[in-house]
DNA sequence: CGGCATCCTAGAGGATACTG
DNA sequence: CAGTATCCTCTAGGATGCCG
């Protein structure tokens, strides 16, 4: 049986939660996450237009895995032309807390981020 | 001037917390920061045995980009054969309660997501 | 021991075009 | 509008070998 650990330990590539890494650790998601997380609900197009840089198709790939993972809701409404809608499920809402602290850390911290890079970069030269 | 930026969001390309969620929001980075988290101090070594499925390159690379970060400090020890540690910086702590979060978070709904996936499944097969 | 350097391949991910 | 499909590129990342 490989299920069922004793003690659930990040670190073993057969843990679930490496699994579960997969899908939150990445910059899509959570940034897509993040967003539904402050608006209740949003179209496909709206979510295109408000997050730069990403394409349609990590778009529809980020939103599709998180649907899949029971994170997003998605509503289609039988109209022409078509409406979808893109929510946070009540597991996703379990999430909001951290993502909002992950990025407020990230808005708090950068400037230190970025002035250790300029140390390494000084420190690599010579 | 690109930087400064009126309100922080995410969702802009040119927002340096995108930047930052590149480094963060990566499975290799949050594994090796959550262990440097618990154990004051590691070497190469025990990083690459007690991580289950990282290859070296990985390891060295992830490191490398934690320590240019300023996220992790790499102390060499002039001996031979040689000795190498690694351990969290100041600004490394102060990510540490985010990571036992996300962690514990993992772990916690981790049979969520898994039935979530069946469903998800059984949905789309007909 | 703690790495670089090199080679190589699968898959990430962009651009473009088409569709219900 | 909200995608799917196709193609094409580029890089993440494993395997292997060498070095201080």
């Amino acid at each position: 049986m490989v299920r069922n650990f004793p003690e659930p330990d990040v670190f073993n590539a057969n843990c679930p939660t490496q699994q579960v890494l997969e899908t939150i650790a990445d910059k899509w998601s959570v940034i897509v996450l993040y967003v539904l997380s402050q608006t209740e609900t949003r179209r496909y197009s709206e979510l295109q237009r408000v997050i730069g840089g990403i394409s349609q198709k990590m778009l529809t790939q980020t939103l599709r895995k998180l649907e899949r993972d029971g994170l997003v809701m998605r509503r289609v409404y039988p109209v022409v032309p078509s409406k979808v809608e893109y929510s946070l499920t009540p597991l996703g809402y379990t999430l909001t807390e951290l993502l909002k602290a992950i990025c407020t850390w990230a808005q708090t911290h950068w400037d230190e981020i970025e002035a250790a890079r300029v140390r390494y970069e000084q420190g690599s030269d010579r």
